[in-house]
DNA sequence: CATGAATGAGGTTTCATTCAT
DNA sequence: GATGAATGAAACCTCATTCAT
């Protein structure tokens, strides 16, 4: 098959990622063999070994498209729905995180863990993770600061922090979902949504 | 009357579990080898086989000591501290959480991911996480109950969710402080108090 | 009529060959892949394929080009110079062999041995390399004769012994000069003709 | 298997090198493969990889042995003989490497001849190739000072150029035995023996 | 009991060769 | 004819585990 179209070439390489994505999902970065990639791609050793020098490259494209993937998911969610209220925006954050994002939420969020645990020994992999980290949090700053000025939540609290603070809770639900059957994502968005803001606390004399 | 006393047998336990964290913390569990392990023990490789079984259940034995440690770490932090304000125990949390727990901040939130990451396919080490969590969510049910009946925080939340969100949010922190060096976890934990509540919400129009 | 001519084919498997044995010189026979040949030669796999059936095939054909070309060197070196004196025409056959058989005498050397390496799993690689030796040897003979005739050096000897001596000399100097820089050549000739010859011998009474 | 001595790791590790050697002798370094070496050794694969880091430490170790080999039998060749005449020793030389070296002057040959081929590729190998050149020589220097001071031969020719010159002669002898069956080894030093001298030529009008 | 040498299945990767285009 | 992507056997090497001493 001689003569192949750039196209041609793209398209098996994401055959490859493909495979190697479903593999890791279900069995972990260190627990796939490539022989795993192999036989799940449908090609040969050697067709493998042309498109990825080796497990390493293989693991970060993997790697990087699932945070690409989950910064255009985000930026899609955040996106898409401007007049959004508050809690309406949350829910929607989240669902669309877990399920947009994959067919599955399961494998998003296990992927998730897998390519945290990998950023702590392969540098690209951290580099792939935090882009899409801060890629989100930035989404979620624009969010911030437009709730704030169109007067859905108060202009009071630091965007910068609260941005932040929303991230840390959207890993956590995918930590919780991945570890946990059936978690209740409305429940959370109305748990955090509950949590007592300063201006409360201050009216609570806390 | 056992040979070396039980004592000596669970001294010996816990000198290659310690062992094995190390070398988890630094390399994962599945670029761990037990020779890893061996080396770091100070013991042969008979010797730490005479006290495992294999590598299974000595990444379960990690897991299960530090998801022990985890609810234990929470349950002090919580306990320890009844009559702080709300973001005080926010505050107290968080830094409780990265640094009572390990010498070292970055150690435990390693650890936490490579447990998660193993979780996904090892049903013990998952029960072991689980159970860390819903430990981990009864404490702060219990805080949040106990802010509520002392007027420091609104009873109109549902305890529940609200202390599932402030889980997800604590275990987001755990991540963002592995991805990211130097995470400002008082800005984290002011961006959360920041979050808008119900209330104003409502009073915002919302 | 073929379809580009005959011409055509045998400059096409020349380019090869020359490829071939560039990078044989640089990394040997079995250290150099097909690949790095198909490189080198600026052709297609399937094209080197065209002209040689395999590896192998290819391999021969470098050991045989090379062959020749080491016993025409010698034959050139021999019959050019009809007139010389026995040390004159050890010099010229040392360096020809060393610099006229190659731009490089390193390439000729590292070649040389690389064949005789091959030569012990390949017969017909032992074939080519052995008829260059005999076709040297005869070459030496020949001279060996001539110097005799003109009175350049004494009947006495056996002209079969002493050109197959001579043979070595000239093939120990190759190894010489591949495993040591700068290998003095001259002196070598000195060495050799400063070797004791029986006639001395029986003068000493050796 | 263990606290086990010195004595049996360096049994251990000769034995690995003893098969690695039959191998090499009978298809050289690289046809050779670990399979091939483990299998001949009669240990498993992991065995050798205790003794041995890689293919490249046990073809050094290889060369390295017979290196040492070569140049201690050299040795043992010129100083056991010390009253032999000049064609006795050339004789004694020859015969002495090609049969005292190894129980088959094959192998030696051909082991010599990979020896050379690897030492193109690999430094270390080349550095104990030309060690055993070295000493080699060295051992000749002396021997021809020697048969000059008790004037078994002319004291005119230079005895750094003799012995290399000599040296030359010996491994081209090792090329040609391995290229050619049966080699007559005695003839050869006739042939040398037969070279004409200086001394000749000058009468002869050279 | 402790030791650590030995095992060998299985992992990653290479490369000579083929054949659809 | 020419191309070069694809093949897959086989290479090198690792590592969890065992067991003779």
């Amino acid at each position: 098959m001689p003569r192949v179209s750039e196209e041609h070439r793209v398209a098996r390489r994401q055959q490859i990622i493909d495979a190697a994505h479903r593999c890791i999902v279900e069995n972990g970065f260190h627990q796939t063999s490539m022989q795993d990639v192999i036989n799940e791609s449908g090609l040969s050793a050697g067709a493998v070994y042309r498109y990825f020098t080796g497990k390493e490259e293989l693991i970060r494209a993997v790697a990087e498209k699932a945070s690409v993937h989950f910064a255009e998911a985000m930026a899609k969610v955040v996106s898409e729905h401007p007049s959004l209220s508050w809690d309406q925006a949350l829910a929607r954050l989240l669902s669309g995180l877990m399920s947009d994002l994959d067919e599955s939420r399961a494998g998003t969020a296990r992927l998730a863990v897998q390519i945290w645990g990998e950023a702590q020994r392969d540098p690209v992999v951290a580099e792939a993770a935090l882009g899409a980290l801060v890629a989100a949090q930035r989404r979620m700053h624009s969010l911030v600061v437009q709730l704030q000025d169109t007067g859905r939540i108060p202009k009071s609290g630091d965007a910068g922090q609260i941005s932040q603070a929303l991230l840390s809770f959207l890993l956590g639900c995918i930590v919780q979902s991945m570890l946990m059957e059936d978690v209740d994502l409305e429940g959370l968005a109305h748990g955090l949504a509950a949590l007592p803001s300063p201006v409360e606390l201050e009216r609570a004399g806390g």
